[in-house]
DNA sequence: AACACGTGTTCCGTAAATTGGAACAATAAC
DNA sequence: GTTATTGTTCCAATTTACGGAACACGTGTT
């Protein structure tokens, strides 16, 4: 194995805050990393030396995430522009729908939508949003926002690189038909879809840009199929591009003119 | 210069979240870090690999922090438990007596507290407690509250680093009064002390003890001198104490008892 | 236009840290 | 008592980071 102790060290990090444990121990971590137990004590010394980590309280030779972690966490939370302008107007549309708002942030890398903020509504029945975890974008109303603003090539790999694997029996499994669908969101400024990634879900979205007209995300209302009537569209995307409007402004984002060239990530 | 890629991109990142700074360059940090160009360049690099810095929008060579750095800092930040725990007694306790309240937390490793929380109160004359700064622990309530439930030797030690430098006029510079004061709030379990670290401010503060008994920290409630009258202390202490309690009592600490002998870190 | 300056970036021989297997000590389980 | 399992240490072979110098590019100045 020859990765850098870099690359190591910040996904023993990672993988410390992701997992649920309160404590980890040496020889879990390695095997959950795929290091020999030698390396990861090292690893951990060296994370501890730093204050990242620290050894747990009470004499077991475990460790716990150390202050200088959860300052950095803390502070780099708090920093993050997008989710920090965001969180308003969410709250504001979901006061005005009564539906639970979500954010969701797109990677260009891993050609992957997360979810990294929502408000839900008080309904009892209610879509309930998934954060901190990577979904398809060809598939749902947030994924589709974000897929219809992306350049040409981009959007080629994705269809590509997923094959269209359907989610539901609903999802759109045709090429030509998904960038048809794609054209009618980009020209249209949102997406709409019913059941295409969680049965019985219908998502409304409408992306957030950056400053050279990239998509970045969506944000979104998702509710039950039952509450769902045809003439509530016409509503519900008023609140819903008045909320990206909103954050778009305060981001400093800008939507690509329509016969404008997608610029490629970076 | 010591070779540990593993604290110098540590390091970085730290410093990218801690400065103000938007987005950074190469020189500059290599500068503000004492590393060379060619260093910061690969370090850089290296964490744009692994996601969690990335190119500046706009095709400008600098670097922000990266999508991986913002999910990592969320979810460790939202798992901080005294953190958590503490925000709720806090907010009760400036309710009722109408004055700030702060959280420090004590790192024994640099003997000295950090501000990670506070409450302010909405009198237009108030203290503003400073988060995110070390400050000594030999001088204001905050730190004489932890200070007081330290064992022997780390208290000694804690008065030969600093030479007990005062930060007032008003704070304790002599070896044998400061211990008479620590031993009179071990016994009361509180601090009060009047402008020994910031001139016109008083602090009462009360610890806050990790399952053996150890002070991880305190709670504590500041205001401007001119508004506290002696008469007030019972009042403040009772409340600040019941606060200390239900923290402790959420976060499965225990104050040790007057006999018992106390524990040494980690 | 020519120049000087600052930037991010690449190259490469040298020097130092990482690696992983094995063995050790201490604890927990049976 | 015995058996796993844990955290920890050791060491030579390997792999990596180091940093000075040079490059490419853009900007502002002469």
């Amino acid at each position: 194995m020859t990765r850098n102790p870099l690359a190591k060290s910040l996904g023993l990090l990672r993988w410390m805050v992701e997992s649920d444990l309160e404590s980890v121990g040496v020889r879990s971590a390695a095997k959950a990393l795929g290091l020999t137990p030698s390396s990861t004590h090292r690893l951990i010394s060296a994370l501890v030396e730093e204050g990242y980590l620290q050894k747990e309280e009470g004499g077991t030779g475990r460790y716990v995430l150390g202050i200088e972690m959860m300052l950095m966490s803390q502070r780099a939370a708090s920093r993050w522009p997008l989710r920090n302008i965001a969180m308003a107007p969410m709250r504001a549309m979901t006061a005005e729908c009564n539906e639970s708002a979500y954010l969701n942030l797109f990677d260009p890398d891993r050609g992957e939508n997360i979810g990294i903020a929502s408000v839900e509504t008080k309904q009892e029945v209610r879509y309930i949003v998934e954060l901190q975890k990577w979904k398809p974008i060809h598939v749902g109303a947030a994924g589709h926002a974000v897929m219809a603003f992306l350049p040409e090539d981009e959007r080629r790999r994705i269809i590509e690189r997923t094959g269209l694997a359907p989610a539901t029996s609903r999802s759109i499994v045709d090429p030509d038909a998904l960038n048809a669908a794609l054209n009618h969101v980009r020209s249209r400024g949102y997406a709409i879809t019913l059941g295409q990634r969680i049965p019985g879900a219908i998502g409304i979205a409408a992306p957030i840009f950056c400053s050279r007209g990239r998509a970045l995300g969506s944000v979104g209302i998702s509710m039950p199929e039952q509450r769902f009537k045809p003439d509530m569209e016409d509503h519900l995307s008023r609140i819903l591009l008045r909320c990206a409007d909103e954050i778009n402004a305060r981001l400093g984002g800008r939507r690509p003119l329509p016969q404008e060239r997608l610029v490629a990530a970076e």
